[in-house]
DNA sequence: GGTTGTTTCCTAATATGCCTAGGAATCGGG
DNA sequence: CCCGATTCCTAGGCATATTAGGAAACAACC
C-alpha cells in the first residue's frame, strides 16, 4: 500500500477547513486521520497530540486573518481604513467560524511570539488609530475598544447571540460609525 | 452504604461551582460524581446527560447574571446606570468565569424561553437606554453594541486576549466612558 | 538493480469519558 | 413489618487520545 503523503502543514490546513466544517471543539483526530484515509495513530507522526494540532491550527489561522485584515486596510486610511478592517475582521469571523474559533485558543507564549500573526493583527489595529491622533496611553485603551467591540459582536453573532428582527449587517454598520465617532472625540470624552 | 441524596439542583450548582474552578469545558460527569462520592453513572437518575447538565448550569449562570445585573442598575438611571451595569457584568464575568462560559452555550429555545434569565438581561439592556431617548431600531442598535463591548472585552480579558502593561480597569472605565458619549449623540453619529 | 537504513504507517493495547441495561440496597407509606 | 418506588451500584459498550513496537515503503548508495 502506497503511504499517504502526510505532512505536519497538510493536517494542519485540513483541520483548519474541518474545523470551519463541523466546529473547532468538534475537531477530532478520528475524523481527520479518516479524510486521509489514514488511522488516527498514524497523525502523531507528525504532530504531537491533539493539544499540539489545536496550536497549530490557532497559528495558521492568526497568520491568514493577518493577512486578511492587512489587505483591506491597505491603501487606506482613516474612517475608510476603520470600516475595511471592521468589515474584513466580522468576514472572516463568519466565513471562517472554526478558524476565528481558534484564534482564541490559548496558545503557549513561546510559540504564539514565534508566529507573526497575533502581533500583526494588534499592530495593524494601531495603525488604524494614526489617524485619529491619540497620545500613546490612549491608543491602547483604544485598540482595546476596537478589539472588544469587534470581538464581541462577531462572537455573540456566530454563537447565536442577537435574536432581535433587526438587520445584523445594519448593526455592525452602526456599530462601526459610533466607534469612528467615539475615535474622533476621544480627548473630549 | 446510605444515600448521596443527589437532586438535579444540587448537581447543577455543584457543576457551576466546578465550572468556575477548573472551566465550563472541563466540566466532566467523572469529576461531579467524585465532588458526591459517586459513581458517574449515577448522575443519570437526575440529570439526561452532559448535555442536559450544560443547558442546566446555562440557565442557572442566566438567572444568578441577571439578578446581579437586576440589582447593580436598581435605583440608578442613566450614565450612573450605564456604569454600574457595565461594572456588574465584567465583574461576573472575571469572578465566575465558568458560569459565564455557561452563558454563552447553546441552549435549545424551548428551555430558554421556558427560563426567564436570558430575556431579563435583554430588558435590562433596553431599560438602560431609557435615558437616552432612542427609537425603536435605534435602541436595538445600541443594545447590541453595549453587549458587543462589554461581552468582547470581558472574553478577551478572560482568555489572555489582552497583553499590553496598562490596566485593564483604566481601558474598561475609558470604554464605558466612551460608550454613555456615544449613546448621548448617538441621532447626530 | 540490489542492498540497506530511515521514515511512514500499521496493529495492539491502555486510559478516560459518556452512556445504557439491569440488579441490589435504601427509603417511605401502609 | 412489609411492599413499592426510588436511588445508587456493577458491568459493559462505544468513542477518543495516546503509547509501544513492528512491517512495509521509500530513498540513497554501491
Amino acid at each position: 500500500m502506497p503511504r499517504a503523503g502526510l505532512t505536519p502543514e497538510a493536517l494542519v490546513a485540513a483541520a483548519a477547513d474541518l474545523a470551519d466544517e463541523i466546529g473547532f471543539d468538534h475537531l477530532t483526530l478520528a475524523v481527520l486521520a479518516k479524510r486521509f484515509g489514514v488511522r488516527d495513530a498514524s497523525l502523531y507522526t507528525h504532530i504531537r497530540g491533539l493539544a499540539d494540532l489545536h496550536e497549530r491550527v490557532a497559528l495558521l489561522a492568526l497568520d491568514e486573518w493577518a493577512d486578511a485584515l492587512g489587505a483591506a486596510v491597505a491603501g487606506r486610511s482613516g474612517r475608510a481604513a476603520l470600516s475595511a478592517f471592521a468589515d474584513a475582521y466580522r468576514a472572516f469571523a463568519t466565513e471562517h467560524p472554526g478558524r476565528y474559533a481558534a484564534t482564541r485558543f490559548p496558545v503557549s507564549p513561546e510559540r504564539l511570539a514565534a508566529s507573526a500573526g497575533a502581533a500583526r493583527i494588534i499592530e495593524l489595529c494601531y495603525a488604524l488609530l494614526r489617524g485619529y491622533e491619540l497620545s500613546e496611553s490612549a491608543a491602547t485603551d483604544a485598540v482595546r475598544l476596537l478589539r472588544s467591540t469587534f470581538h464581541g459582536f462577531s462572537d455573540l453573532e456566530a454563537t447565536g447571540g442577537f435574536t432581535a428582527g433587526r438587520s445584523l449587517d445594519a448593526s455592525w454598520r452602526r456599530a462601526v460609525d459610533a466607534l469612528h465617532h467615539t475615535l474622533t472625540d476621544w480627548s473630549t470624552i
